[in-house]
Formats: C-alpha cells, sequence, structure tokens
RNA sequence: GGCCGGGUAGCUCAGUUGGUAGAGCAGAGGACUGAAAAUCCUUGUGUCGGCGGUUCAAUUCCGUCCUCGGCCA
C-alpha cells in the first residue's frame, strides 16, 4: 500500500508547520508547500517561511520554485504539486502544509482545461478596463456568457476580466463550470485541520508580525522595489502590499505594524471561511494536536503495513 | 482658577431648526475554477458623558457636575 498525504490545513499563524515538522520527524516523509505565496524565492520573511535549519532536519517541497517576476497559477500548483507525489510518496509520507485553499482543492480536485490565455488578450481587457470601466467589461460579459455573468457581482472586476478573457479564447465560464466533473485525489490521504480562536490568534499574529518587521521586512521589499518588481502580483499578499504603500509614502510608519496584523487577521478569517466546508477536514484539539494527529496516524500506518 | 472647543457604535467622526440616530474603518457571516495572502457580497440599538430643569416629548434647549484638548492666568 502506497504512503499517504497527510494534509494540514487551516489559518495562517495557528502552527501548521510545526505540527508539520513533528508530524515528519515522527513518521518520516517530507513537507509538501501548500501555501501561494512561499513558493516565490525572494519572499522570506513576509511569508513565515520554514528556516534553512528546519529544512536540514526534514526535507521540504516546492519552496521557493519562482523567481520574482513569475507566477504559479492554481493549475500550475496542481500539476507540480502531484509531481512531487509522484517523486516522494514511494519514499515516505508527505505532509501537504498550508492555508491556500484555492489552491489546495485544484491539486485535490484538478481544474477544467483552459489554454493559456494569450498575454495580449489579457492586456488588452486590463486596458480595457481602465479605460472604460467595470460596468463596461460586466456589459461585455453580459453579452458574451450572460448565464456567468449572472452567477458574478458587476463589482468583482477580478473575475469579469478572467471570464472576458477565457470568452476571447472561444470558450464560456458558465459552459466549462457544467462541463467540470471533480477528480477524486490520486493517492491515499487525510486532511486535518488546525485552528484557532481569535483571542488566542491575535497576540501570535501580533508577535509575528513584530518579529517580521525586526528581521527586516520591509528591507526585503525595498530590494524587490529597486530591482523593478513593483508590479509583481505577489507584492499584493499581506503584509508586502503594506511595505510596499509604507516605502510608497502611502502608509505611514506608525501604521505599518498594527495594519499587517489587521491584514493578517482578516486572511485568517477567510482561510477559516474556506476551509470550514470542507466535510473531510478532520479538525484537532488545539490543545495538543500533535497527540490526536498521531494517534490517528498510527492507526492509519499499521493498516498500511498490513 | 478663567475662557474656548470636544465627550454619539470597538475606533474616527457626521447628524438631529426638540419627535430616542448614520457613515467610513474594525468586527461577524458568506462566495470562490489558472494573479486567490487576490477579488467580491451581506450585515450598524448605541444609558447620543452623569444628574437635574423646561417641554406632551430632550441625544438636541437651559443649569450643574465629571472628563479630554487648547489658550489665558
Amino acid at each position: 500500500m502506497e504512503n499517504p498525504v497527510v494534509f494540514i490545513l487551516g489559518p495562517t499563524a495557528c502552527g501548521k508547520s510545526r505540527l508539520g515538522m513533528e508530524l515528519a520527524e515522527k513518521f518520516g516523509g517530507g513537507i509538501l508547500n501548500c501555501d501561494s505565496v512561499q513558493v516565490y524565492q525572494r519572499l522570506d520573511i513576509g511569508t513565515a517561511k520554514p528556516t534553512p535549519e528546519e529544512r536540514a532536519r526534514v526535507p521540504h517541497f516546492f519552496f521557493d520554485e519562482l523567481k520574482p517576476g513569475e507566477i504559479l497559477t492554481a493549475g500550475d500548483f496542481r500539476k507540480r504539486a502531484l509531481n512531487y507525489c509522484v517523486s516522494e510518496l514511494p519514499k515516505g509520507p508527505l505532509f501537504a502544509v498550508g492555508g491556500s485553499g484555492f489552491y489546495i482543492q485544484a491539486f485535490e480536485k484538478g481544474m477544467f482545461e483552459v489554454d493559456k490565455p494569450d498575454p495580449k488578450t489579457e492586456a488588452d481587457a486590463r486596458r480595457q478596463l481602465e479605460e472604460h470601466g467595470p460596468e463596461f467589461m460586466y456589459q461585455e460579459l453580459v453579452r458574451l456568457d450572460p448565464e456567468y455573468a449572472e452567477e458574478i457581482n458587476p463589482n468583482d472586476t477580478y473575475r469579469i476580466l478572467r471570464a472576458l478573457i477565457v470568452a476571447a479564447g472561444g470558450k464560456k465560464m458558465s459552459e466549462l463550470r457544467k462541463g467540470f466533473q471533480p477528480q477524486p485525489f490520486p493517492y491515499r490521504y487525510i486532511k486535518f485541520g488546525l485552528s484557532m480562536e481569535r483571542d488566542a490568534l491575535l497576540p501570535r499574529v501580533q508577535s509575528r508580525t513584530r518579529e517580521m518587521l525586526q528581521s527586516g521586512l520591509v528591507a526585503e521589499v525595498d530590494a524587490l522595489l529597486q530591482e523593478g518588481w513593483e508590479s509583481w502580483a505577489p507584492l499584493n499578499s499581506v503584509g508586502y502590499k503594506e511595505c510596499v504603500d509604507f516605502l510608497r509614502g502611502r502608509l505611514p510608519a506608525e501604521r505599518l505594524e498594527q495594519q499587517i496584523v489587521e491584514k493578517t487577521m482578516q486572511l485568517a478569517k477567510k482561510q477559516r471561511t474556506w476551509f470550514k466546508r470542507d466535510a473531510e477536514i478532520h479538525w484537532l484539539k488545539a490543545s495538543d494536536p500533535l497527540s490526536e494527529a498521531s494517534d490517528i496516524l498510527t492507526h492509519e500506518f499499521q493498516k498500511l503495513k498490513s
């Protein structure tokens, strides 16, 4: 019987990485990153990446694979994550640790097939949005794919643009959605969830944010800006966006730390909402997640041997 | 001590020519198919600082006290 993928999911800053490390040290195997931002090089401090020491103790996969300027889509994420399953599962279990619900869903269930968008189409769509505004773009979508337009909000420019780009390739989001069957995950797996009440999470986020800033988060961002990566999408993520705003004079120094804390808490809430609906997740007790997860996995590995 | 200006939602404040009040942010809930740590949706009752007075009715007017700024002594 093959080794399982052990998902460790939940909001940021609640101890997932640590639990993953402890379990990997106990049961063998490695860590598979399931975080959409830790895949990028140069985004180290603000993403709370595992340290070199931790990576030396346990094999870590799918960190630092992309360079500034590059983008990893959810579809790419799935392909690469599955490749790690192929290469690493024969050696031991993989502890898939992360909080990026959308990417994890893509990894598990697959996505429908769409051709890579023509970069020119994409640039055109963005330019049109600039010129004509969101209402115009939404009306375009109503014309091209009324059914999908009905599903999304006229203010949701992100989804409107995406749908228009897909439409330019000759497909309709509504049709694609209807035609898609979630695929069964091709490996044995178990899903653990780790969570924390807001009151418990807040002080952790506060001290982590302070540490990030003391460790040079602003300098990390400044270096990227110096090299001209200001419009690189990952710099819009929590912590990075605020540092860019600070460096550009849009956010006063005295508000920086608090602003990052606030955005991080909002992220945690969205993550909680995402995972809440996944009925397969076994939520671990916050008091002692390690022993609870260990018990379950011990059973799992006994089955594996027999 | 005197004068002036504030005290209204967790925060910043608006407002009521007297009929018990509403924005932004925060918070809560939710959606999510290739930039997702993104993008978007729903959600606002609180002794209107305390106590008195006037009034059918006071958060609004008057008095007084408390409190926070500023200025003057």
